[in-house]
DNA sequence: GCATAATAGTTATGTGCATAACTAACGTGT
DNA sequence: ACACGTTAGTTATGCACATAACTATTATGC
């Protein structure tokens, strides 16, 4: 590939990157939010309370981002950190009655962007794109080491 | 559109922005360069020499943002800063030696990283990429207004 | 039982990004 | 000529991310 596709690819994936959280931190500041804790309540109110190695795991961040996070969403109220049981270690994330009202509205607005995001296009590349990006993301991931196991029909 | 859909694209363009510029910070690193830096680089390889104010606005980023990518650069000796003859606010900025070296080396790294992150993916698609992202980007674009002036075409 | 490795989480520090508030210079009224 | 808005740039501050170094607990060797 000659340098001038390369870089509009590059450069267009850093131009989304900026754009998109941008936008979406517009959407989520009249709700107290930051981007990048709308998706920890999100994982919260899909799969349940969970410790924070989970929880990392599941917003691909490392563990200092996670204890950041969860600190700031405790403050404001949203989650609540208990100690495991089976595991002195590990802490307990859930969300908070206040948290699950507000994971609702973001899950609102998460679609009013959604569709903000991919209008203008043919449905059937807003179908694929999905597919499409996790191939990118997969592609250029070092966490992973290749293939999770084989687990790649979307 | 549903919520699964629309978490499944937003959270899709999420984890691209994290892996995509962790893949390039790891590429970056052996040259002493942090993922952003090397836009600002390219730019000026590709428009030469211009003021901070234009890039802001070619990269994307605000004014501040540019400030102290501008001053690390410079510490780096990458750049250099120069008061501009016709007006005494503005400061050209433009490549030194040093940083043109740098930025052939950034553009080989660049290339590299496209072919990585579209492995596996159809040609048809890959051709098709740039211009899904751009669309994508500009329905969030917050900055300009909608259309740039109708300079649509791609 | 006990040393050792692995895991959960935190703290410290550094980066790119943002906004808000500020200074200095330019431009354009009247 | 001078007030006023605009523009270029900086500083201060805050956020999400990162890595490195650390503590506390759990699991595993022997």
């Amino acid at each position: 590939m000659d340098f001038e596709h390369a870089d509009a690819l590059n450069q267009a994936i850093r131009l989304l990157s900026l754009r998109h959280r941008a936008r979406a931190a517009s959407l989520l500041a009249p709700l107290g939010l930051h981007p990048g804790q709308e998706a920890l309540l999100l994982e919260l109110a899909r799969n349940g309370p969970m410790i924070q190695a989970q929880l990392s795991e599941a917003l691909g961040c490392e563990p200092p981002s996670v204890t950041l996070m969860t600190r700031k969403l405790e403050a404001g109220g949203h989650i609540r950190r208990a100690p495991a049981p089976s595991d002195k270690r590990a802490s307990i994330v859930e969300l908070t009655d206040s948290g699950r009202a507000l994971a609702e509205q973001v899950k609102q607005l998460w679609c009013a962007l959604a569709e903000e995001t991919v209008e203008g296009l043919p449905a059937e590349t807003v179908a694929e794109l999905p597919g499409i990006l996790k191939t990118l993301t997969d592609n250029v991931d070092t966490r992973r080491p290749r293939h999770p196991g084989g687990a790649g029909t979307v």
